[in-house]
DNA sequence: AAAAAACATTGACCTGGATCAAAAAATCAC
DNA sequence: GTGATTTTTTGATCCAGGTCAATGTTTTTT
């Protein structure tokens, strides 16, 4: 099955696995379809899943007191992610998870995760690198935002991230930048 | 020995050990005593390098294109840390860690803390403990920088870490804030 | 304890990006 | 396909926090 190898691919790209090994992850994993914005995650929710983006594209966002979404990470397939602090903490999230567009994903959930990570050591391997990823994703991402202005950053975005900046509305793209959709328009027009 | 027992007693709040796993981790750190204003790593080395503060203050930074010190991460005992980025990837740091104050740390280097994770799970435990830490701290950053005013900042870190606003620098305090010397001076007289 | 260096404060001024408002263009729902 | 909703663009104005410069104050060095 299509997806289901794109997963077992993906995932070797972080940790080493036997046969056997990958056919138990696999198991764990169930298909599900959303269609454009639907919110796979509301915040005052505990996260209870992890996904593999097979098709599609996921964001994690929060909304800020005045009402003003920000946007953390952007998923496009194929990649992995979720509402990470809630996930770890099951503390309620702040954060929303939605779909940017009629996705195609495979969900695991926090038991099924914990519970592999317990019993097959490169799955405990895997999720450190995740960890560390999410950490150094995190660390450049504090690194634009205290360096760069709002034109570097988008110019970043487009040089590192150019399949983002295609298909996703200026109004997301705006919120991941930290800018407003107003600033984004007129830096594109300069 | 004093330095060493509060280090057992930190590294167990994140994970659970055997006793005699605590004296083989013991037995991988070194008292180092680091005067005011060391450079512990420089920028462009490779860290390889994990420390407890046992008591002092060390923090890690970076040095913008424009010649400013932004501070990441301020360290004040007892507590734990490094220039994380370089320390996973064992690429050149952007980061420098230096000395607040006068401060006696314990230092494990890289190799022996890798073979720790390896041989004894409960240290894969508290070195994945220490990365989920890390993560939703810089989560927790991010959120700081992008909802809240320079003023609201300060006086967050005033709440939740009074220790820290006592006992470093304005300067340094700014860096860490995100703001300049002068806009913090003028917030405080507000 | 004096000189030097680093740090903190205060003032005048400037600017990148926000805000508010309204029109134009694209997308969606039926 | 057409009306409704959402997104994008453009204009006018504002302001938090930066910059530059000068003066105090504290800390370090000798």
């Amino acid at each position: 099955m299509e997806a289901k190898d794109n997963l077992r691919q993906l995932i070797q790209m972080f940790s080493t696995f036997e046969e056997n090994e990958l056919d138990r992850i696999e198991n764990c994993f169930k298909t599900r379809i959303f269609k454009k914005n639907t919110v796979l995650l509301a915040s005052d929710e505990v996260c209870k899943t992890f996904y593999f983006i097979n098709r599609g594209c996921l964001r994690t966002y929060f909304i800020t007191k005045e009402g003003h979404e920000k946007t953390r990470y952007i998923m496009m397939e194929p990649s992995i992610g979720t509402a990470l602090t809630s996930f770890i903490s099951q503390r309620p999230s702040f954060e929303f998870i939605d779909a940017l567009e009629e996705s195609e994903v495979l969900a695991i959930s926090r038991t099924d995760f914990y519970r592999l990570a317990d019993e097959i050591p490169a799955w405990k391997n895997f999720y450190l690198k995740i960890m560390e990823m999410a950490y150094s994703f995190q660390n450049r991402k504090i690194e634009s935002l205290v360096t760069l202005s709002a034109k570097e950053r988008y110019e970043q975005l487009i040089r590192e991230n150019p399949k983002v900046v295609q298909r996703v509305s200026n109004k997301i793209l705006a919120s991941y930048l930290d800018i407003k959709q107003e600033t984004l328009s007129r830096l594109k027009s300069r």
